[in-house]
DNA sequence: AACAATCCAAGAACGAAGTT
DNA sequence: AACTTCGTTCTTGGATTGTT
């Protein structure tokens, strides 16, 4: 597949058909893990060249990817971040927190943008704001791209400073998603006050509990994780 | 008409194999 | 030795298609 560098096509076109004067690329993080925040990017950008390399943060390795995180923090116009925390993820369902973690993100930034750019199909976001929504717009969009290298850098780091305490997760590794170390972790000492506890990998959990309670032949708990 | 199954989109880690 | 690519694994949830 040949390389494609994300343009401000889009960007452009909202400014055309819409009017609009200040366009945000929105993108999210952090969507499947089980444990940590969802984390919300929005990203306003000028007209200019964005940094070399940039795109969709999933295609780019952690070295790279910091190193342009750090290079567009000085090339947006403005970008602001916005979470929820798992509490919120579990009472809420996963559409509502990003909407809410949107929402902070986008009422972080120093102007109220015209127009929303949003990666994927799906509008989580809603009146009031204008959504335009793009699939793969994190590869297409360098507002979209921008967002998701200043997103998934963050969250990374913010795993890793909440994996400090909690060692055995090896938050820092795995981000907080499902990982044969993070499971066995999670076997031995159970969630952690930063786990979704609404998430269905606990079912798995509180019967593995609940077994190793009546039972203890090792043998039958393989396959209940 | 109501419910269930499937598809697609998003988020990601990880290990093996291939390439520089 | 250090990267890159590929295939497999996991999650939620909206939209669509299929079945009763």
């Amino acid at each position: 597949m040949p390389y494609e560098p994300p343009t401000h096509r889009v960007e452009r076109s909202l400014r055309a058909t819409t009017g609009a004067k200040v366009v945000a690329g929105v993108d999210e993080v952090g969507r499947g893990a089980w444990a940590g925040p969802v984390t919300v990017c929005a990203a306003v950008t000028g007209l200019r060249r964005p940094p070399e390399g940039l795109t969709d943060s999933k295609l780019l390795t952690p070295r790279r990817r910091e190193h342009l995180a750090h290079e567009l923090g000085g090339w947006v116009t403005a970008h602001s971040l916005g979470h929820s925390s798992p509490e919120e993820i579990d009472a809420w369902g996963m559409t509502a927190a990003l909407r809410m973690a949107a929402v902070r993100a986008l009422e972080g930034l120093p102007l109220r943008p015209d127009a929303v750019i949003l990666d994927g199909k799906h509008d989580y976001l809603g009146r009031p704001w204008r959504v335009r929504t793009v699939i793969k717009g994190d590869q297409t969009c360098v507002a979209v791209a921008a967002a998701s290298v200043l997103a998934k850098v963050r969250r990374d780091a913010m795993m890793a400073e909440l994996g400090e305490s909690h060692a055995d997760f090896a938050f820092a590794d795995n981000a907080g998603y499902p990982s044969p170390v993070h499971r066995a972790a999670l076997e031995e000492f159970g969630p952690t006050p930063y786990h979704r506890l609404s998430w269905a990998y606990m079912d798995g959990l509180r019967r593995w509990q609940h077994l190793k309670k009546i039972r203890t032949d090792p043998v039958e708990q393989i396959g209940l994780f």
